[in-house]
DNA sequence: ATGGCGCGGTCACCGCGA
């Protein structure tokens, strides 16, 4: 099985290209954030054209909007409403092969790192707090999270540690909390896990810079998590960073997974 | 150099991303 997670930043933009994407690496289990469109504008013909067969998309006008389209079937389906908001920030679901999947679209946060004077900071924190209580308990086994968690766990996940460290996405509050819902979910960091722990891992660049390569200013927000039994089970993990340099990319780059099952 | 760019939308400016 061949997983991927992409923030997207606009499935109806980038359609052609998750497309070829697609049938390029050969995805089973295609998982996508920022969708950025309401259910009934999802292209879910075109994907059902390309052995996408069973979907489960939730998503809303020009903001959030999560995905998983599969090859697999889908035997069940799940939502839980975070923060008691109707944001479209997570899909569920269990395949047929016992896999179960989560995608997560955590939210940004803002600018400012002070959930005083900064509301979507308190609602970044208070939706991974709700995420570590959801996941404390559970211990099944077979379990996948993915997605644009919009944190970069450790210092070699950011281009310089020291520019980075009071800014949203990067500060140690955020940190700490994925560092909880890591141990307390049984969750493993997969993508740090088949890298060496110095190596500089990136999945997003930001659009403001003229180049992005030569400035190399990146922070790893996009994960791959799984239970421990799966750790085994990987066959390949890739950070595909060449879709930064396609014409109109995401500023996110697809990463993939292949496991064994 | 707290700028810069790109997305969608009650569409030419604004909210949002991070």
């Amino acid at each position: 099985m061949i997983i991927a997670t992409w923030n997207v930043n606009s499935v109806r933009l980038r359609q052609d290209m998750i497309f070829s994407f697609t049938k390029k690496f050969n995805i089973d289990v295609l998982c996508l954030q920022e969708t950025k469109t309401e259910d009934k504008n999802f292209p879910s013909d075109n994907f059902k054209n390309l052995g996408y067969e069973d979907q489960y998309f939730i998503g809303q006008k020009s903001y959030n909007g999560v995905t998983i389209l599969s090859k697999i079937p889908i035997i069940n389906k799940f939502y839980h409403e975070w923060c008691g908001s109707k944001d479209a920030r997570h899909v569920g679901v269990k395949l047929k092969n016992k896999i179960t999947i989560h995608n997560f679209y955590v939210p940004a946060g803002g600018d400012v790192p002070n959930v005083t004077t900064n509301l979507k900071f308190k609602y970044k924190l208070n939706f991974l707090k709700e995420m570590i209580s959801y996941f404390e308990t559970d211990r099944t086994k077979n379990k996948i999270l993915v997605g644009d968690l919009n944190i970069a766990p450790n210092i070699h996940d950011v281009w310089s540690h020291k520019q980075l460290i009071n800014v949203v996405s990067y500060t140690q509050v955020e940190r700490d909390l994925l560092s909880e819902l890591l141990s307390k979910g049984n969750w493993i960091d997969i993508i740090r896990g088949q890298h060496k722990p110095d190596e500089k891992l990136y999945t997003w660049w930001s659009y403001r810079s003229k180049d992005w390569k030569k400035s190399n200013r990146g922070r790893r927000l996009d994960h791959i998590l799984t239970s421990n039994d799966l750790v085994k089970k990987i066959k390949m993990i890739k950070i595909l960073s060449e879709f930064r340099d396609a014409k109109k990319p995401s500023d996110h780059v697809p990463v993939i997974a292949k496991f064994k099952l």
